[in-house]
DNA sequence: CTCGTTGGATAGGGATTACTTTCTTGGGGA
DNA sequence: TCCCCAAGAAAGTAATCCCTATCCAACGAG
């Protein structure tokens, strides 16, 4: 053991270039969001943890907002949900809300405190304006996808749901991201689509008297037998 | 016409003291917040808004986060939030829904921002434990109150209904709240009462039979044909 | 192999800001 | 009426941080 760990020398390491150094870079100013918020984070320190310095940072963005605002782009299109198609609506929403809450629940509390911190507040933007910027960059509505497809299968008759009945789900796993800052636990997911969303789809029929025919049972509701 | 407004001399404006004073000083702290937000307030902007100087400041609060965190809780105490009776079940939380969100609409906003920020950071508190602080400090939980008189007129069963269903207006209004920065739309309110939580509550008469009885049906409820 | 581009290190200017210190004076309590 | 605490004003200190400028050396393109 020659190495001594409390000094790390010149060792000439490797030097990056183009986009892999830009990947490095973005990513080391993520990694500074989250440790430490927008507020404290310093071009310093994004240098530092990048092994680089800060005149690398200047020579590829203006300022620290733009660099903060790069960073937050690139983490997200790095880290897309997946939405993954398993033959049941209640097996889609499981799984995609938990991928969602899984892949964004840091990304929305990162990028929604670095909004209210001032984030480009130079710029004239209002709060709300830099929230729908960072927010709502997803481009086709996230549940779209699993509704559409559950409406192709019969499972659903889209144009009898109130929007509000298709939005809760994803809004309420947005608000527990946003309070707990960690995923949520599985249970947490199975008691909104089992709890809340799925009886407001059944509670349809039971007004209209079944108008989905046999495709209203929603395949998959926990019971005790048959799993 | 002596006077030139553009200059405001020694006019030897009153002396504040105590409580008074120290309204004053939280009132500035807490405009402030909202105004321009946690990073880019200084206690210099505080001071001056407060018609007065630092060290009036430095003298009531040790420093920057202690004066913010007394702003916050002194606005909270300040504002609170009306739980009013009406009656029924669904009037009550339309009511209260409402009140919360005129309420609370900026102040979850601009304690949520202030906690990213980095307020606290360096108490060795986590952003967790800072929200909890700040967030949870209503005694009892605002629904609780609503939810325990409409159990004891008989409209509802405590017991039957999962707590998933009961806390999801109120985290939905929160939801709204932290998105928006703004108090709900009324129709929000009224769309998340009646159809989100109100079927909720039917879908479980619907596969009990009724234990509820007469009261069962929600007074209120806006059906074309009284069902 | 050579040369020009760019990564990486260092130093520092300039501006901001938390917090301190000192002093004068107003006003409330006795 | 007098006294003394605190309000208010002003200036200063030390630290932080954004951003710039400069220099050297490594890597890639040709």
């Amino acid at each position: 053991m020659g190495w001594v760990t409390t000094e790390a020398p010149k060792v000439a390491r490797p030097r990056r270039h183009g986009k892999q150094l830009e990947s490095a870079l973005l990513a080391a100013a993520w990694d500074e969001l989250v440790e430490v918020g927008y507020a404290h984070l310093t071009m310093d320190s994004i240098a530092r943890r990048a092994r680089t310095s800060e005149a690398v940072l200047y020579r590829r963005w203006a300022n620290k907002d733009q660099i903060v605002l790069a960073a937050i782009t690139h983490h997200r299109n790095t880290n897309p949900v997946a939405v993954p198609d398993t033959g049941t609506l209640r097996n889609d929403l499981l799984a995609h809300l938990a991928a969602l809450s899984d892949t964004l629940a840091g990304f929305f509390a990162i990028a929604a405190a670095a909004a209210f911190s001032g984030l480009l507040a130079d710029t004239g933007l209002t709060p709300h304006q830099v929230r729908d910027k960072i927010m709502n960059a997803q481009q086709p509505p996230h549940g779209r996808i699993v509704y559409q497809r559950a409406h192709d299968r019969g499972e659903i008759d889209l144009g009898r749901i109130p929007s509000a009945v298709l939005a809760m789900p994803f809004e309420l796993v947005r608000h527990d991201m946003l309070m707990d800052l960690n995923p949520l636990q599985p249970a947490r997911i199975q008691s909104i689509v089992d709890e809340l969303f799925l009886p407001l789809l059944q509670d349809r029929h039971c007004r209209d008297g079944g108008v989905l025919g046999e495709s209203a049972k929603i395949p998959g509701q926990p019971r005790p037998s048959t799993a």
